[in-house]
DNA sequence: AGTCTTGTTTTGTCCAGGACAAAAAGGGGG
DNA sequence: CCCCCTTTTTGTCCTGGACAAAACAAGACT
């Protein structure tokens, strides 16, 4: 407790852990083993963050959610970190961020960013506005936020305002209630609520009938909850952070769980690469392939 | 790590944190210190919970927001912990909650419960969907919830559902651009986002210009936001669990940190009673002092 | 009666340092 | 190249002590 550093320059154990997502316990145990981070201590010998450490330590997680090891990111200078976050978006994708959409991010401009959302959507449709914006943005908003061009609350901004509109436009799509019906949540570890509601869209857009239960679900409340919605789906989402070995135990657990008939989808960046050949789940392997994905359960489901 | 008890009938101490919301630590204390809870251990020595415990500590940790201290709690056996309750609940507004709504919520129904909403807001438009059915309709749940007559999915299920429901109507608003800009927020430890959606509806329904960032916002983040948004207000959010006096440092904090010339407005069950008589902040006492806090401040500013 | 002290009890969070299991990496065969 | 085994790395849990912040209680003063 004690000297509640308010918020500006130095902050306690709880605050870094809320900051960075790394737990007390981890915290302390790369202080004994790497020695960083090194924060001063206060009068009561309670630990005190330096803001430059918060960031290293937010800069080493994200690289660790890309599969790095903590061992060598701790070991590195702040200049070899830049290195190894250079390295890695040179190898990836161009940036599409346009200037644009950057600035309305930056200067927060509500009414900027719904315009090129707007516009997108004229352009290509509900289902293009998710598969050719909003999720290439995702992957661009955060390797700029790793560059340092965008900070925390403009990550928060975006996330909101991009929730915010496909929300809104979600509900003005007719509900067709045509099958299957789809549960959709995410286990109990795993936060992100932005890479479900993507999914809610697509399926949406699809015809199909859509129950989000929202993020963290606990396992036993997923069966109870497919039973009383008489689900035909069930879809996870998880993000590339997720613990793989955690992932596979809960998803077969859950397949057990569940009435043979039900269908067992998962999704997300942390389905893709590590989930293939499960018995009796079908990995999406990305946003566009929800739809051809309904499309085949329909054609399974038309003879009946 | 260990045993991994997936998800059916014991729980691990991370998985209680996550379920209750309450601390690791804490759970050891009381444990050491009240002897309530007991978990078995597992071979490696590691506490495993029971449901049944899990369930009381949820209630424990619901009374404790409606201001009970733990030492009673904990002393309490669960009958007399269900006396606390039923008492709780005698003292409030007899629940509103009909039984279609219930009935909607427990079966997953998303059709039947966007019908509701639907019908009310036809009636009596959105600030009077807000005021007179969800922000009553919150209350009754917690209740309901905390009687045993909803579990955890189906709130999961509800606040999800409202939450969609309500950010789509938003969408569907003519954004008027007029001012005053608000920018809407939570302090890091706050997570209710439905209370401050509820905001956001009632003010963009007064036609006000809104930069809602999400829950969790660092505090030197919220001046930066201010700035760069250039807001005329920042509105904060509190639930009813917030600690008195983190909420009174926080403003005061924040207070300094802003222009004088952007109001500080605060409102939530957190707000009501605590927070009044703090220099240069306005408290909003319910969702429905929204509407009249717009006006006034225009009034304030119609001179120039 | 209210509100401001002051002292007392309750309660949550932090610390150190040891332990250990899960995950990842490395090292041969097939 | 893929599979199985061993070694290293790494995160989380444990105990029990300490202490500051919050809540409460009691008295003193407008």
């Amino acid at each position: 407790m004690s000297a509640h550093a308010s918020g500006l320059s130095l902050l306690t154990i709880s605050a870094v852990e809320r900051e960075t997502g790394l737990l007390k316990d981890t915290l302390r145990v790369w202080e004994r083993r790497y020695g960083f981070p090194k924060p001063i201590r206060d009068e009561a010998g309670e630990r005190l963050y330096s803001l430059e450490d918060v960031g290293k330590l937010r800069l080493i997680r994200r690289l660790m959610d890309q599969g790095w090891r903590p061992g060598k990111l701790l070991a590195a200078s702040a200049a070899e970190l830049q290195l190894i976050i250079e390295a890695e978006q040179a190898s990836r994708v161009p940036a599409l961020l346009a200037g644009e959409i950057l600035d309305a991010i930056r200067s927060h401009d509500v009414e900027a960013l719904r315009r090129v959302f707007q516009q997108t959507l004229l352009e290509k449709g509900l289902q293009g506005l998710v598969t050719d914006l909003v999720a290439p943005l995702n992957v661009d908003i955060g390797e700029a936020w790793m560059r340092g061009d965008i900070g925390v609350p403009d990550e928060h901004f975006y996330t909101e305002q991009t929730q915010s509109f496909l929300r809104g436009t979600l509900a003005s799509y007719a509900r067709t209630g045509k099958p299957p019906r789809v549960l959709l949540t995410t286990l109990p570890e795993e936060e992100h609520a932005l890479g479900l509601l993507m999914v809610e869209v697509m399926l949406t857009a699809e015809g199909a009938q859509c129950c989000s239960l929202g993020p963290r679900m606990p396992l036993a409340d997923i069966r109870t909850s497919a039973l009383t919605a008489s689900a035909d789906i069930v879809a996870l989402s998880f993000s590339s952070a997720f613990p793989v070995r955690q992932a596979i135990a809960g998803i077969r657990t859950l397949r057990e769980a569940l009435l043979p008939t039900v269908e067992l989808w998962v999704g997300g960046a942390g389905a893709r690469d590590k989930l293939r050949n499960e018995a009796g789940v079908r990995v999406i392997r990305g946003i566009g392939d929800v739809g051809p994905a309904v499309r085949a359960w329909r054609d399974a489901h038309a003879s009946h």
